[in-house]
DNA sequence: CAGGATCCGTTTCGATACTG
DNA sequence: CAGTATCGAAACGGATCCTG
């Protein structure tokens, strides 16, 4: 498990101290918009969508994740051996965090998956209500 | 400085993978914060800001942010010696990430610094113009 | 004194081997 | 399949030193 790292900053007055433990991570991040975008995943398949995550970090932040309650597992009804991750009501609520992120980047770093892009910012809205419908779905 | 890690994503369709390099950064997150909160800002104001921030972690991440573009840097007119770390337009344009941020965090972890909060939920535009505001300060 | 650079002990990461 | 254990490499936090 990752250092906790309690009161790392000296600044009181500002917001966002606390999250940023959370927010400020590569991997959740990355583990975050493939829930959004693809749906409810399980441990292999989040394993294979990136080139370097160890098994040991990628457990870790899924573990981290959970205990934030971002998101949470379930097993399989079908096949009893698998674990889903499935976004929480809080984990989907951070859409529009990476919604934000995605619109920046496509405007001055990169152009993948510009159909994408071009959905989210003619109506981000209608985005938003695509995460929530992933969100509940029963399997991928 | 930092591993710059080239290709470090499988998933080709996805966007983010590029900009996750420098949005999922702790210290980063908090530099943007500290400029889009209380305007231009000089090395030694940032050491000060957060408690466990090593020197050489801070000048990397200053360094990191001006190659992305994100801020520049000028010499104080009035003092020499100071120098002077100031959003660029693109590093503005993160406004509405930083901001969505706080919303979340402010709805479900922390309460800090709540009229704050309280102005950006009620306006995002008014606080975006707070932040080009302060972006063009002279000095501060 | 402001803005770092350098060294050093500790923590985290990435890779891989292994296990329930 | 879903992780845990281990280990060398990289990054980090802290202190100190250097330079204008």
């Amino acid at each position: 498990m990752r250092k906790q790292n309690g009161k790392s900053e000296r600044r009181s007055g500002c917001p966002l101290n606390a999250s940023v433990e959370m927010l400020g991570d590569r991997w959740s991040l990355l583990i975050i918009r493939d829930m959004m975008l693809l749906g409810p995943r399980t441990y292999t398949e989040f394993l294979n969508s990136y080139e370097r995550i160890a098994t040991n970090v990628l457990a870790d932040r899924l573990k981290q994740l959970e205990a934030y309650g971002i998101l949470a597992t379930e097993r399989d009804a079908k096949d009893r051996r698998k674990q889903i991750y499935r976004l929480t009501a809080k984990g989907i609520d951070l859409a529009p965090v990476l919604t934000e992120m995605v619109l920046w980047a496509a405007a001055y770093e990169e152009t993948e998956n510009a159909a994408l892009v071009q959905e989210m910012r003619k109506d981000k809205k209608a985005f938003l209500a695509g995460v929530r419908r992933r969100g509940a779905e029963k399997t991928h």
